[in-house]
DNA sequence: TATCCACCGGAATTTATGGAAG
DNA sequence: CTTCCATAAATTCCGGTGGATA
């Protein structure tokens, strides 16, 4: 059913952002010095999950870039360190040979390759802002009069908190971009435009796609992981078009599909821990029979894989990126806390030795 | 209520990895 | 090839927290 996949995923830009031509203009309006070579303000893009954040910022940028000549960077930074960050940016710099950027390249060598790097403008957006580990790859960045950075993220106060004094100056109010849920009907227009785009037409009626708006609270990314969640459980039920028990069912496997993603991205340690959570099924497991656990199968999980087991402080710090990633809950907190998935239907990746009686 | 215990999580310290210089 | 040195990841250390126990 579905004639074009793309449209769904998460990265797709689409060819315009109803329902934001006040905040499109306000942040190309910030963006425009650059369009003369003047470096562009700084900009903070705030707003909850799944409202066209990130999207928003790409759309602006890859239209200036069209028109003038701008060039600009963008990074992720949930999980990473600041010189992971940094480098990261610097190989999307124009002006920097991306081979000269290693792992292992100090910090210090990477402020004099910014700086040779010359003077035309040049934007970097930093998403998952929150994330952000420390200042220094921000220091680092607005210390270059011509590099402006867009920071996203969900909570602005806490971004604005973080910063020295000297810099909070560059982040004020006005340079703020507040991104609001959509509106049901709003929400809804959207989605109908990618159900134009990639579904065939007629299979889902406008009263069906204000449904799955109102639903998802004006979260653009759920609705339409559900718009495309619902098609295919339309074709694997054998309905022509989608039908009121699709779109019931949708939701949860939308957000299956997002966890599912999301834990086959983590690395080994994570699946190990992840399948000890999975083990203690719908009652969770406490920290204490976690570790005890850990302890008893790690010998045999790890054997053949290149990674050692680890120490309890740093499953503490595996299990932080299970519950970042929506995977597991943690219920209490200290003495007594309890792991659970967060969804039964997640397996985990790694086969655990049966328990001992 | 007072004390204990196991875990939590920030910070300091150590280890692993890999490019560069000699 | 060996040594050096930077980062990232893991470990160690430790004060804080909040149930459990007497």
């Amino acid at each position: 059913m579905i004639t074009n996949p793309s449209i769904f995923e998460d990265g797709y830009l689409p060819g315009r952002l109803p329902h934001r031509d006040s905040e499109l203009g306000q942040l190309e309006r910030a963006l425009e010095p650059a369009t003369r070579g003047q470096p562009a303000e700084d900009v903070l893009i705030a707003g909850r999950s799944g409202v066209g954040k990130t999207v928003l910022a790409q759309f602006a940028l890859e239209r200036l870039a069209e028109a003038a000549d701008i060039e600009w960077g963008y990074v992720r930074c949930l999980g990473r360190t600041g010189g992971t960050i940094l480098r990261r940016i610097l190989r999307d710099h124009p002006g920097v040979d991306a081979g000269d950027v290693h792992q292992n390249t100090p910090i210090d060598d990477l402020r004099q390759m910014l700086q040779a790097a010359g003077d035309d403008p040049f934007v970097v957006v930093l998403d998952e802002g929150d994330d952000l580990p420390d200042t220094e790859a921000l220091d680092l960045l607005s210390a270059n009069a011509a590099v402006s950075v867009i920071a996203i993220c969900h909570n602005p106060d806490r971004w604005r908190a973080r910063l020295d004094a000297d810099q909070a100056g560059g982040w004020t109010a006005d340079r703020q971009v507040d991104l609001g849920p959509y509106g049901t009907d709003e929400l809804a227009t959207i989605l109908q435009h990618r159900a134009r785009s990639g579904l065939p037409l007629g299979v889902i009626d406008r009263g069906q796609l204000e449904d799955i708006a109102d639903t998802v609270a004006g979260n653009a990314r759920e609705g339409i992981q559900s718009l495309r969640a619902a098609a295919r459980l339309a074709d694997e039920r054998g309905h022509v078009r989608i039908l009121e028990a699709d779109i019931e069912d949708c939701y949860g496997r939308a957000r299956q599909r997002i966890r599912k993603q999301n834990l086959r991205s983590l690395p080994f340690h994570h699946q190990v821990l992840y399948a000890l959570v999975f083990e203690g099924g719908p009652g969770g497991v406490a920290a204490e029979a976690l570790h005890d656990r850990y302890d008893a199968v790690a010998d045999q999980v790890y054997h053949g894989s290149p990674k050692d087991w680890i120490e309890q402080r740093g499953r503490r710090q595996k299990l932080q990126k299970l519950i970042d990633y929506d995977l597991v809950e943690q219920e209490g907190s200290g003495y007594g806390a309890v792991y659970r998935a967060a969804d039964r239907e997640i397996e985990a990746r790694v086969d655990l030795p049966a328990p001992a009686e």
